[in-house]
DNA sequence: AACGAATTTAGAATGAGTATAATATTCTTA
DNA sequence: TAAGAATATTATACTCATTCTAAATTCGTT
């Protein structure tokens, strides 16, 4: 374990935001100035390799990262553009149900208005 | 409707198959030589604004495009690479029910084995 | 046909992400 | 702890999907 791999995963894990890599790049050189960019790619490309975050393909194009690998949905608030987690249980099993394929793991990103915005 | 629009959606509508910007701008040159790429991406971006057609933000990062607008599920299978739909009846509801959000869409990417991949 | 609006075109520009090659750090074993 | 090998980091150059720009063309309307 370096340690810019142990800034990185300690910029990750201190929100809740799912940032981009170029967020987690500015992020990171506030606690350890002399870290490049390639490090960053780099380490955020072997952690989802190894199952330890994952990779969001935003609907902008640009990839967002998930301090858990764990397979779950991601809300896109449409008015307050913040991202929320929400799962849905044992889902894997029922897109198999609908498929008849062996999933390995899914990606769910559902856009709309969240609670919050809504009550407003 | 021009008549570089019209080819886009002829490319699109003539196969089940989930082509890139590049891989339609390529074919629609096959039929009107004088297309741009330009042309393509603009066509594009604005069936996609007009809910014609959605774009899916594929896990290699490059945009695929679906001749549907309705919200559906794809699989990617990791054996013969090929992008399948399928669907999840009333699914947006699956979704406000966990998450107390009001779903405007959805995109729902799951990577496995198709079913004729595992048979073999 | 003529006008203005919208679209297309070719090519330049942008920018997220990757490759490279030199340097530095970490790990292993003694 | 020191030496050497293996691995990671760095700065920079590069790729390539996508967007931007400005001039030329086409479309719809009168």
């Amino acid at each position: 374990m370096t340690r810019q791999r142990a800034v990185i995963l300690e910029v990750m894990r201190s929100d809740m935001c799912h940032h981009t890599a170029e967020e987690i790049f500015s992020l990171a050189r506030e606690r350890l100035p002399s870290i490049s960019r390639a490090t960053v790619y780099n380490n955020l490309k072997a952690l989802e390799e190894e199952q330890i975050i994952r990779r969001i393909n935003g609907e902008d194009g640009i990839a967002r990262y998930d301090k858990s690998y764990i397979p779950h949905g991601h809300l896109f608030c449409m008015s307050c553009k913040k991202i929320y987690d929400f799962s849905i249980p044992d889902f894997s099993s029922t897109i198999m149900g609908y498929t008849d394929a062996l999933i390995d793991s899914y990606e769910l990103s559902a856009k709309g208005i969240c609670p919050k915005c809504k009550k407003k």
